[in-house]
DNA sequence: TGGTAAATTGACGTTATCGTAAAGGTCAAG
DNA sequence: CTTGACCTTTACGATAACGTCAATTTACCA
């Protein structure tokens, strides 16, 4: 349980993630992360560090940044009132609906890239063997 | 090949897919959809509904709409000159990356899900069998 | 032919997601 | 003590992706 007692700074963070810092700044704006200070100065958990990682693959997936607030807290340990579990629990059936719908139309621009890619090297088969052709026409 | 000879109005198709005029027209803006004219009323051909059909995965795949715009293009018949057709064929590839990506983290996060889904479902069978436990205890 | 429901354009507003610039604090090395 | 490398906050800007509203124009129907 206490393997992550790694910190970062923001600029190692930015680093590692290929962003700004001041995008990692704006995220805490937007609630997403409560780094630690020292002074004024933001130091990262390595348990931040999973939740900015968690931020950049909702990114990935097209969601807003407040509806990954919203998955970010599904991570977060259940209050253990019935109400919020069953709560946790619809948001939680609504979201894994919204994934299975990118799966599926992943899966189908997936084939349908297949077919596109397959025309187009027939096409590029048929244009850089011509002298073959004539040589058959013989 | 001749099946979807078909027209739909801008309303027709706003209420299939659920958006509203405002959007086609500005998907139109974007050069994402170019609908005949009769006088000035837009005329929506069978392709047309299914360019717009492809735009709304994008959507929902969270492509930018200028990404979007070059994917629609990979649809249309390649021009058949040799550099078009390897470039597209190396978009279609970079375009294959991104989706393996994006599947990626959605198989992640799916089952993170099902991992926060049990501990709930866990908690929920703690809070809601408690006499059954105090009759354990007896 | 009149009326009205629908379609169009244009202008402006809005929200999300940052970028950029200004103005300054901190801290270790020389 | 000063310099330079980071870090901070505040504020204003920018772009994408539409929404909203107003002013016209068009289409259709009795």
């Amino acid at each position: 349980m206490r393997t992550d007692d790694k910190l970062y700074s923001i600029t190692e963070l930015a680093q590692e993630f290929d962003i700004t810092t001041r995008t990692i700044r704006f995220y805490e704006d937007k609630q997403l992360l409560k780094p630690a200070r020292r002074g004024n100065t933001r130091i990262y958990s390595g348990s931040d560090r999973i939740r900015l990682k968690l931020v950049l693959r909702g990114k990935r997936l097209g969601w807003p940044l407040d509806e990954i607030h919203e998955i970010l807290q599904l991570y977060d340990q259940p209050g253990g009132e019935v109400q919020q579990l069953e709560l946790m629990l619809s948001k939680i059936s609504e979201s894994r609906d919204a994934l299975l719908v990118q799966r599926e139309d992943i899966e189908l621009a997936l084939s349908e890239f297949d077919e596109i890619q397959i025309r187009c090297e027939q096409q590029l088969e048929i244009l850089q063997k011509p002298k073959l052709h004539r040589s058959n026409q013989d």
